[in-house]
RNA sequence: GCCCGGGUGGUGAAAUGGUAGACACAAGGGACUUAAAAUCCCUCGACCGCAAGGUCAUGCGAGUUCGAGUCUCGCCCCGGGCACCA
């Protein structure tokens, strides 16, 4: 065979890996180090693999025949995520049951997986629509169950018209199925639910304290934007419950009054605004509006407001943003914090669900309450302000002069504690540094001197001004946005012997501003006589939602919003008006379904015994094949008479069985932990082999999964680890996410745009390996791409003069000496396998595959080569090209062995270095030359040779040399004048 | 609106603060060939110049630095996620 034949040899090498299967399989024996290498197991959709599926498996391949190559025993397992909507919506389609459909796609799957060369442990291959694993799921099911972490309820559900069935939270995209784009309606039903909230903070489990849902994402090695997404989702927020005591003037027909017993209770997470508080309002749901309406004096009014947002969709609530509510008259809430009455209203943009239902409205610092009350017409009561730090007449306004200066520093005291800070002037307005501590025998000025220069890098700062000549008691709020403008800025500086400048007042930023002097403020901080200045609001225009300093609030006033969260709280609990309260947007994970092609729910419901669940001796409870799987709203294995009457375990009468169906993604919660042992039939898995294998070392998959699949996943492991089945707390702990692979016209693959590519074309023109190193060459691995399948040839290429290297050229043996084999080789060798480690290693692959390319670029330009050495280059290349290096391998080299049985080569450091170097001279930091000297020339060396240069002293002449930096190994660079 | 990412030639993209554009694709030119394919060689950011060389260039504007694609600040644009969560 002379022509690189990639269709002949592939099909010859994938027969030989499926006869050898030591080259692939994870052994529970072994003593080298496990490494669990796992790609999130597809659904087998009808269309087949897509390119994106490519990407993923070729990127866990080539890092798993990479670690077995290192040494390691590999678990790179692969299986199918087979129930569920997809799979049985193509079913119906396609007019054929879907146990047929999902079967014949998957042996689809299979061939074409296996059409790419991956080097997949089949003897662990898993379906989760076989009953052998479904057991397991509804054993899971039980396991929750009996640890009342599986509950049912009624509850308003997201329900799909068009698929007939409940939703999960997760399921549901802008108000609309993430399925079929069908948009979602609220139905009241009953529903089984997993109590995934149970799991959100840390817990104890069996083998010790374990990280929850929000910690664990802080031990794990995963992308940034995946862990932040999660902890969106949680959503915890700190504050605090207020009751707000109710107050009843029937005054439309009666004057009495009454005060009912219970309260409004509220949340918020922002307590210190609360002396802005003018009305509270309820949520239409909730509970206390039909408690309290008969009480109003408009309550027919306030019925139609109830049933008119009642009709609302979720989608509606959305699109309308525009407030809408209505005032319960007669109905007041008194502020427990002033024992002020102010209205109560029913609004729809206060969510029933969330926090208690109800919250108090604080127009002036919340958006939502300012837009109400626009509306509405209602007070709007500033307790939240902005101080500001008097500029002092010396210090510069004018950014020309700024540019001069560069910078002012003022160095300020706190008003009652020791503690200081710089303000620092420039023209971005004040920034601030906090004084972290300090030293033994030094003053608190000093420490903020030293503070400065070091920790803010002002070395050359001077202290243009101390305001009064001394340091200044002076108040500051922590903050983070430290470079925000001055008029965000939230200081304030008690002057001392010091002539009030008035600040400038043309910025039209904050137009709505009126600068108050402290004199104008009665009684603020008892502190009269002090000049001081913050905003007050002249005519408000928007709400300032920031922290700031707290006014108009009695014996708060004056205290920076954080502290005042922090003392209302504390008062809250000591007058019982109140609590500290953590709230999650996170909800319990609904799992009911009512369709088809899933695990059936193992309950039992009699009319003596209640609710039953089915003895694990019974699991697994089979889905029956002869029912009308047609979707209809009613579960479909309602119908089947045969699976759903049965005779009550317990009493024996008669009873009937759950007919809906799990949730697709319980299955897939711990599929992860089955492919430790996939086979046992009487454990989901046997604990040895858990420990052997888990976790998961590297989890590979599309970043669609980032909350649903990631999140439920680590929920099964953290009720595993509090009852002991594991000992870890966290399922994967490296994740990457491949980059969503687009069509050539830059959008989405879709099947309706005709723009999709099939990887089997693909392989049919040019072959597997040139399909890998192509999808692995096209980008980073997380970045989204675009395909051109113009550039796959430059792939065939490579390989195409890797194989006529191999085969043209003469090979020889360099023990004894090496005539003719070019000495740079080796250099370039041992770079190449340091940098194709590395980058395998952090998974760089499309810079490997430039490396590789210019080692073989260079090498093909010789006649003579060192076997030993082109070797080593074809092991870099195998995880790659796997067909293309076994075949040269055995096929041109004559091994006998497979090169995956090899060990990966190692590079020495010293070999990777040059021993001469291109010397970069800059003038002025300006590559005026480059000179190849011996790559350890030390500086006096290199000054002497650049002097020498001609270009050099061009560039010079007439100047005064004023420095020269030397990099050594890389450059120099006078900086003349 | 909030939270993450991004913005570099015709294209995909490289660059621990140190030669911007490695490596490839496309394009153009050439060699071999009766011809084509295959293969090999050369050119390939823009502008000025016969050349040597020079100037400008990593979304825009500033800053730090001997030196910035890379660090800091502000702004613009694109992609993704969340979205009335108090």
């Amino acid at each position: 065979m002379k022509q690189y034949n990639p269709q002949e040899i592939e099909k010859k090498w994938q027969k030989y890996w499926e006869e050898n299967l030591e080259l692939s399989e994870a052994k529970n024996d072994s003593d080298k180090p496990k490494f669990y290498c796992l790609d999130m197991f597809p659904y087998p959709s009808g269309a087949g693999l897509h390119v994106g599926h490519v990407e993923n498996y070729t990127a866990t391949d080539i890092y798993s025949r990479f670690k077995r190559m290192n040494g390691f025993n590999v678990l790179h397992p692969m299986g199918w995520d087979a129930f569920g909507l997809p799979a049985e919506n193509f079913a119906i389609k396609q007019g054929v049951h879907p146990n047929e459909s999902t079967h014949k796609n998957i042996k689809n799957f299979i061939a074409q997986i296996k059409s790419l060369g991956m080097s997949y442990d089949w003897s662990r291959e898993i379906d989760t629509s076989s009953p052998e694993y479904y057991k397991w799921t509804q054993w899971f099911f039980l396991f929750l169950y009996k640890n009342g972490l599986a509950y049912k309820k009624k509850a308003k559900t997201n329900w799909c018209e068009s698929c007939k069935t409940v939703l999960a939270n997760e399921q549901v995209v802008n108000g609309n199925c993430e399925r079929c784009g069908n948009q979602v309606i609220q139905k009241d039903l009953e529903q089984w639910f997993f109590k995934i909230t149970d799991f959100i903070e840390d817990f104890d489990g069996e083998n010790g304290r374990m990280s929850g849902l929000i910690n664990g994402l802080d031990e794990i090695d995963w992308p940034n934007s995946t862990r932040v997404a999660q902890k969106n989702w949680i959503g915890k927020s700190e504050g605090a419950i207020i009751k707000f005591p109710i107050s009843i003037h029937s005054d439309l027909r009666t004057t009495n009054y009454k005060l009912q017993t219970n309260d409004i209770e509220v949340f918020t997470t922002r307590v210190d605004t609360i002396f802005g508080c003018t009305y509270v309002v309820l949520a239409p749901e909730s509970a206390l509006v039909q408690e309290l309406k008969s009480q109003a004096g408009n309550v027919r009014e306030i019925e139609k407001y109830i049933m008119d947002s009642k009709k609302k969709t979720d989608l509606e609530r959305m699109e309308n943003k525009e407030k809408t509510g209505v005032e319960m008259k007669g109905i007041k809430a008194i502020n427990p914090f002033n024992n002020e009455e102010v209205p109560v209203f029913i609004a729809d943009y206060v969510i029933g669900t969330y926090g208690t239902g109800a919250v108090m409205a604080v127009p002036a610092h919340d958006e939502r309450d300012f837009e109400f009350a626009k509306k509405y017409n209602l007070e709007i009561r500033q307790s939240i302000a902005k101080l500001f730090i008097d500029q002092g007449k010396n210090a510069p306004v004018e950014g020309k002069e700024l540019q001069k200066r560069k910078t002012v520093n003022v160095i300020v005291k706190h008003w009652k504690e020791d503690k200081y800070a710089c303000l620092d002037w420039n023209e971005h307005g004040w920034k601030s540094f906090i004084i972290g501590g300090i030293n033994e025998g030094e003053t608190g000025e000093e420490a903020a001197i030293r503070e400065v220069k070091e920790e803010a890098g002002f070395q050359n700062m001077t202290i243009v001004r101390k305001i009064g000549g001394e340091i200044h008691n002076c108040f500051f709020a922590a903050h983070k946005n430290v470079n925000r403008c001055a008029e965000t800025e939230c200081y304030y500086v008690e002057l001392k012997n010091d002539e009030y400048v008035e600040p400038k007042k043309e910025d039209t930023k904050n137009h709505n501003l009126q600068w108050v002097s402290f004199d104008e403020l009665e009684g603020f901080l008892n502190l009269e006589g002090q000049k001081w200045f913050l905003n007050i609001f002249k005519n408000q225009e928007w709400a300032t939602t920031e922290d700031g300093v707290v006014i108009n609030s009695g014996e708060f006033t004056g205290l920076n919003s954080q502290d005042a969260r922090e003392k209302m709280s504390a008062w809250l609990e000591k007058e019982s008006k109140g609590e500290r309260k953590i709230n999650y947007r996170l909800r319990d994970w609904l799992v009911s379904r009512q369709r088809y092609w899933g695990a059936p729910i193992p309950i039992i419901y009699c009319d003596k015994c209640g609710e039953v669940p089915v003895p694990e001796k019974d699991l697994p409870v089979m889905l029956p094949t002869d029912v009308d799987f047609k979707p209809t709203g009613e579960s479909p294995l309602a119908i089947s008479k045969s699976f759903h009457d049965v005779a009550c375990p317990l009493c024996g009468e008669k009873a009937r069985r759950e007919s809906d169906t799990m949730d697709t993604f319980v299955c897939s919660s711990w599929y992860y932990l089955r492919f430790a042992d996939p086979k046992n039939e009487k454990e989901f898995a046997v604990k040895e082999n858990i420990k052997k294998w888990l976790p998961v070392d590297l989890y590979m998959g599309g970043a669609e999964h980032t909350v649903l699949h990631l999140l439920y996943a680590r929920f099964f492991t953290k009720v595993l680890a509090k009852y002991g089945y594991v000992n870890f707390d966290e399922p994967f702990l490296k994740l990457r996410h491949q980059g969503m692979i687009l069509a050539e016209d830059g959008r989405k693959m879709s099947k309706s745009l005709g723009n999709v590519v099939n990887p089997d074309e693909v392989v049919d023109i040019f072959g597997a390996d040139s399909l890998r190193l192509y999808e692995m060459f096209l980008g980073p691995l997380e970045e989204m791409k675009a395909w051109n399948m113009r550039s796959v040839i430059g792939q065939k290429n490579f390989l195409t003069k890797v194989w006529k290297t191999f085969k043209e050229k003469e090979l020889i043996d360099c023990n004894g000496g090496c005539e003719g084999v070019p000495k740079e080789l080796p250099i370039l060798l041992h770079k190449t396998i340091k940098k194709v480690t590395e980058d395998v290693e952090s998974f760089g692959f499309n810079t490997a595959i430039s490396q590789m390319m210019i080692f073989i670029n260079s090498a093909s330009k010789y006649e003579k080569l060192p076997k030993a050495g082109m070797e080593k280059f074809l092991m870099l290349l195998a995880p790659f090209a796997p067909h293309m290096a076994e075949e040269i391998w055995c096929g041109v080299l004559g091994h006998e062995k497979s090169i995956f049985l090899e060990v990966w080569p190692k590079f020495n450091e010293a070999m990777t270095k040059d021993e001469e170097i291109n010397l970069v001279v800059q003038v002025n930091g300006k590559v005026r030359d480059m000179i190849i000297v011996s790559a350890d020339i030390v500086e006096e060396e290199a000054r002497k040779v650049v002097m020498e240069s001609e270009k050099i002293s061009k560039h010079i002449e007439g100047k005064e040399i004023k420095k020269i930096i030397f990099i050594k190994g890389k450059l120099i660079n006078i900086v003349a004048v």
